[in-house]
DNA sequence: AGTTTTAGGTTGCTTATGCAATTAAACTAA
DNA sequence: TTAGTTTAATTGCATAAGCAACCTAAAACT
């Protein structure tokens, strides 16, 4: 019994995931409302590459928290939409250094607007002190696995 | 300020979800390493075979809040497993009712161990009655948005 | 009954994921 | 300097996702 409760309560909305599932595809909703036609995945890179140009691959990847391949077919499709740029690195030669286009930057307030806009609409009806508690878990569950 | 802070604190680590994702990959991990060859998503879906079977496509949709092209393809490919079967609606023709079959029956006992094992490890200096706040915010969030 | 609408599933297309194996550059050590 | 190891990125393979379009069966309307 306690055995069941614990899945059914405690570890399967976890593991589901099914809340950050409606925020990316409500966040990408909004962003093709606002004619911004790049995914989630996408928006994930772009923030912080929006924050810090010259990242590499790898520090994407840690940042993200997904495997190089994942990092390397995201760049792929980024550079095909004209939204960022390698730039292989001099001083080693086995990096290459992400940079934003100019549209890359450009789509920067577009793309936080709706964030902004994404965030209210979950938000609505949550208590401010228990989001950062909960929070806290999901970096304590983050730290615990990865 | 507060915008910058709002996306860096409260809201990215939602979207991104990487602790539901760590969850997710660790039970996989956990599963090969009991020799239970199935993704966690075909786990989320026999988790509500084994609860209950009969159940219908659509509303094993509405349980894991996939559409029903994502469904399709995962009882494909359990079905290719082996580990659960379509049978066609007598009274509604249009619906298939999924039933485990035996081998999927004797997994349960091997796949819940693991998955209480992956509890464990995520749960790992996290307090409990914080925990069931946090819940209730994911929950929250979903329902605002679903 | 006959036509329209709704509902359950499937197929096509594109994107994203993880893991394993590979290439090529850089570093380490003999 | 060369042999061996580590590191960054890519490629191959299989699974999964969402959206749109479609098909067929059931239900609802007239």
């Amino acid at each position: 019994m306690t055995s069941d409760n614990l899945f059914a309560e405690e570890f399967f909305s976890f593991l589901t995931g099914k809340a950050s599932t409606a925020m990316s595809r409500r966040l990408q909703r909004n962003l093709k409302e606002s004619c911004v036609t790049i995914t989630s995945e996408q928006w994930s890179l772009l923030y912080y590459l929006w924050n810090e140009e010259g990242l590499t691959q790898q520090e994407l990847a840690n940042l993200t928290f997904r495997d190089k391949p994942s990092i390397s077919r995201l760049i792929n499709n980024l550079e095909k939409l004209k939204l960022v740029i390698r730039v292989n690195d001099k001083g080693d030669r086995r990096t290459n250094l992400i940079y934003l286009t100019k549209e890359g930057r450009k789509i920067k307030t577009d793309c936080m607007a709706q964030a902004s806009r994404t965030i209210t609409e979950a938000l609505d009806n949550v208590d401010r002190d228990k989001l950062k508690d909960a929070q806290h878990i999901l970096e304590t569950v983050y730290q615990n696995l990865r």
